[in-house]
RNA sequence: GGCCCGUUCGUCUAAGGGCUAGGACACCACCCUUUCACGGUGGUGAUACGGGUUCGAAUCCCGUACGGGCUACCA
């Protein structure tokens, strides 16, 4: 019987979390969801430069409005914690100390300024960024250079030190990735990455493994930039734990923006949302647009990122979080990165929005009403704007100018439209029309559109002619569903108050 | 520079030796029509290049070009 399936997603919480960020959850979710496995979620929060207020709590909203809980975390526990490294820090020291024992890793002295120096030394137009690697450890300042005793005193006196793997020369590591089969490297262009930085925290070489062991992960999925460095966790497996239980690899393509890989840069660049949720850096003040601010549904979201390097095969785009979960397929996750399409990504919010209830919209809808200040008193009669409108929104903001005037009426009627062609027919047209639209019973619908239709045909007036003021004088625009719906809508009172007051604007203009 | 990964319409992709190279987004035209949409019909548009292997290659191999990633005591 084979290991029950475990994988994880270890964010730094440095910032916001992007397109290619959520992906990789995704597809870590549904690769567990599929196999009945677990997902877990490990904090890699060893930069303490790097550290950002909020970025922690915020990574862990966007998974929750994403619909990709975690199965263990910092916040919700599990038996394989703490699930930030941080806290982890103590378990890392012993391993890097059996690995300098067992000759696969050494101490280094070198301060920045050296490192910087032998940079600077070694640098040529054929080599622009010299490496610590076999070449040059014999030259800088380490436990492979100075003498045992001399190292012991260095390290009793609380010298700061780092510990580099010790690369080996002229052999070859692969492995076989999941994704792009198999992948190898030569250890000789490989440098001695760190391992345990001064402060005595690892670097993310030594904990992805240590603690991808410790959590036993089963399958270790990550971006495509992590490949180059594979080479080094390869080599700790060997070393720490043995082959026998490293996880099985996979390195996603990388989502790509206009140049290159997607940055938050973009975003701003080419007006789109790089970010699941909006972020605010408190550090630096910067606000980033999120898909969620901006109007998408996370099922879009989820749906839109998925096909984003996958597919099942068949001519199937949309797919619901269950379906994505049933038909995902690690060998149909290309190996080539995709440029992020933001209009594709809008056809797959609308597509979401027409298959979503008003009665599931209704809440998303209330909300985005609110921020424009547009009280929503009756909920009844927003379900049924939503219903009436939601095929014409791409984005749940679109609900705003689609509907958000059955709710209060319209600031400005763009008289301009009507003005021009408006003459004393139509003005004797419509002083009827509202007197008809007074006396209608039923109010429905087919009557109202029967009673403005037969009033046309009695004045010998064209209803094509009619329609466009009717629209304008009930909703300020040329906007919103069928105009009889709007009416209907909208009532009696309502319908015959804002004809009544429109048409005197008019006649004002003409 | 070195290493690694990649390369089918503008974009996301299907076709894992036999083909009129299929679909979706976007775009264009027409239809529908009550603004804008939805919907319907049709259209423009791709196997980077060069060599092999093979009866036959988008598909396998090699090279070239191009693109991307990595090259920190960041992840």
């Amino acid at each position: 019987m084979s290991k029950k399936v475990r994988v994880r997603f270890a964010p730094s919480p440095t910032g916001g979390l992007h397109l290619g960020g959520v992906r990789t959850v995704l597809y870590n979710y549904l690769f567990a969801k599929k196999h009945g496995g677990e997902f877990v979620v490990r904090i890699e929060d060893t930069d303490q430069s790097r550290y950002v207020p909020g970025a922690e709590e915020y990574i862990f909203d966007c998974l929750r409005w994403c619909g990709l809980e975690p199965d263990e975390s910092v916040q919700h526990g599990g038996p394989y914690g703490p699930y930030r490294q941080s806290e982890r820090k103590a378990l890392y020291k012993k391993y890097a100390e059996q690995l300098v024992e067992a000759g696969h890793a050494y101490y280094a002295f070198d301060s920045a300024a050296e490192l910087e120096q032998m940079r600077e030394k070694y640098k040529s137009a054929e080599n622009p960024a010299p490496q610590y690697d076999h070449h040059l450890r014999m030259k800088m300042r380490n436990s492979l250079t100075i003498p045992a005793d001399e190292t012991k005193k260095l390290l009793e006196a609380n010298t700061p030190y780092v510990v580099r793997i010790k690369m080996p020369v002229g052999k070859t590591v692969s492995f076989n990735d999941m994704i792009r089969g198999e992948v190898s490297f030569d250890t000789s262009l490989v440098d001695d990455k760190v391992l345990l930085k001064a402060d005595g925290m690892p670097t993310y070489h030594l904990a992805v493994v240590v603690d991808d062991y410790l959590m036993k992960i089963t399958h270790a999925f990550r971006g495509e930039e992590w490949l180059p460095s594979a080479p080094v966790h390869l080599l700790l497996w060997q070393y720490l734990f043995g082959w026998e239980a490293m996880p099985q690899w996979a390195h996603f393509p990388l989502i790509l923006g206009p140049s290159g890989k997607l940055s938050k840069r973009d975003g701003a660049k080419y007006g789109f949302p790089v970010f699941a949720m909006n972020w605010q850096d408190l550090k630096t003040g910067e606000s980033t647009e999120g898909f969620r601010e901006k109007g998408f549904l996370p099922a879009a979201f989820i749906n839109l990122l998925a096909l984003l390097g996958w597919n099942d095969g068949t001519e199937k785009e949309v797919f619901s979080k269950e379906e994505l979960i049933s038909s995902f397929d690690m060998a149909r996750v290309h190996s080539s990165g995709a440029k992020f399409d933001y209009e594709k990504a809008k056809w797959f919010n609308h597509e979401w929005i027409k298959r979503t209830s008003a009665s599931e919209l209704l809440p998303l809808v209330r909300a985005n009403f609110e921020k424009v200040n547009v009280v929503v008193t009756d909920s009844m009669l927003l379900e049924q704007v939503i219903a009436l409108v939601k095929e014409r929104c791409t984005l749940l903001t679109d609900f705003v100018e689609q509907g958000s005037f059955f709710f209060s009426r319209p600031a400005q009627i763009d008289t301009a439209s009507i003005v021009p062609k408006w003459n004393a027919e139509k003005s004797a047209f419509f002083d009827q029309l509202i007197q008809h639209y007074q006396q209608a019973n039923p109010w429905t619908t087919g009557e109202l559109e029967k009673i403005c239709k037969e009033l046309a045909q009695e004045k010998q007036l064209k209803t094509g002619e009619l329609l466009l003021p009717l629209r304008i004088m009930l909703v300020g625009g040329k906007f919103g569903p069928g105009v009889f719906d709007i009416a209907y809508l909208l009532g009696k009172e309502e319908t015959v108050e804002r004809l009544t007051q429109a048409k005197r604007l008019i006649l004002q203009g003409a």
